[in-house]
DNA sequence: TCTGGGGTCCTAGGACCC
DNA sequence: TCTGGGGTCCTAGGACCC
């Protein structure tokens, strides 16, 4: 019998700031982006429970948030500290398990099964996790506990704040029918659209689909979100975890066609994606151009080069990508650099070997 | 939702090789 | 000269998640 755990962090960023400063849990308070946008004060990455009563969420920009909520503090986002706390979580969680998959900053797996021989014993277990993460780390958490990863991902939004929420096999099905299928993990705004145009509402319209006709419609994704909806998920739990693609990108001062605004910003992309490549200890092969434009249309464009670890290498591709595809006159919102295709470096290589 | 930045996975066509 | 099928790489774009 397998039990899975979900480890998510309530309002993250905005627990780590409350840390530096306690005054702000009694006010409405949110972590933005920050912006040198003219006129723009950045946008909401996450916002504290206060904040949320007034309507106030992710992903909003800040000057509407204000509008909501005159009294909203507003915070730069401060990543290294956040690094650091989500460390020390880690750290914690893992005298837990050894089988623990960090998917996201805030965000962990834990593969519980060899621990606890029942779901009682699994929820004793993650309450000890749970006041453990608030006593050493000092932050809040919810915890999902389900047969497998979905149904624990599930649980968790379902306990959140600051909640456990343990959902049995038994219970699974009749716990995720009642969602709207757009809740459902892995189903997003189009996904939810196109279901709807095809009579399916809620998870269980999805669970009740016709699955060729699924199939058929969204190929293996359409058996995906089929087994989802019905709480069937084989993946593992993985500890083990390569980086793909390391990208940096960044809006422009404002919409421009000017040469001058976009290749120092395209420079600057490059060297931090250099650094953190550095960093990191890869190599890579593939270098991506990402454009922009102010109606939100994006397009990539992207050339494989001979392995390379050199700064260089990205800003000279990074360059020529611009200069070939982008249209003379046309205003840009955002550019972005990444490279992928990417192999650990030899020196790390034998480094990890010899640890391992 | 006048909308940031970090990622992942999937698809699909064409090139190229055997 | 015309023909088949498989495999892999390259490139572009879409959708999703946090």
């Amino acid at each position: 019998m397998r039990i899975i755990l979900l480890i998510d962090m309530d309002y993250f960023f905005v627990a780590c700031e409350e840390i530096k400063d306690p005054s702000l849990r009694e006010k409405p308070a949110a972590v933005t982006t920050g912006s040198e946008r003219e006129g723009s004060k950045g946008v909401i990455m996450t916002c504290n429970y206060p904040a949320r009563k007034f309507g106030v969420h992710s992903g909003m920009g800040a000057n509407q948030a204000l509008g909501m909520c005159g009294d909203l503090v507003l915070l730069k986002e401060d990543f290294k500290f956040y690094e650091k706390k989500s460390a020390d979580v880690a750290f914690i969680i893992k005298k837990y398990s050894s089988l623990v998959e960090q998917v996201s900053i805030d965000e962990s797996f834990v593969d519980v099964s060899d621990k606890a021989s029942t779901y009682e014993k699994a929820l004793d277990y993650a309450k000890t996790i749970k006041e453990d993460i608030r006593n050493s780390a000092g932050l809040p958490c919810s915890v999902g506990i389900g047969p497998n990863k979905l149904i624990a991902k599930m649980a968790c939004d379902a306990a959140k704040p600051n909640g456990i929420r343990l959902v049995k096999p038994e219970d699974a099905k009749a716990f995720l029918s009642a969602l709207p299928a757009g809740k459902l993990y892995g189903i997003g705004s189009k996904t939810a659209e196109k279901l709807s145009r095809m009579g399916i509402k809620t998870v269980k319209d999805l669970a009740s689909s016709n699955k060729m006709q699924l199939m058929d419609r969204f190929g293996t994704f359409g058996l995906e979100i089929y087994n989802y909806a019905n709480g069937i998920d084989d993946s593992e739990v993985v500890s083990e975890y390569e980086t793909k693609s390391i990208g940096r990108e960044r809006t422009l001062r404002r919409d421009s066609a000017e040469d001058g605004d976009v290749v120092p910003v395209l420079r600057a992309l490059s060297r931090e994606v250099s650094d953190e490549a550095r960093a990191q200890g890869y190599s890579f092969k593939v270098v991506t151009l990402k454009m922009r434009y102010p109606d939100f249309s994006e397009h990539l464009k992207s050339k494989a080069l001979k392995m390379s670890d050199k700064e260089s290498d990205i800003e000279k591709t990074a360059e020529e990508l611009f200069a070939k595809y982008h249209d003379k006159g046309a205003k840009l919102r955002k550019v972005g650099v990444r490279i992928s295709g990417l192999v650990k470096s030899k020196s790390q290589r034998s480094m990890s070997e010899f640890f391992a």
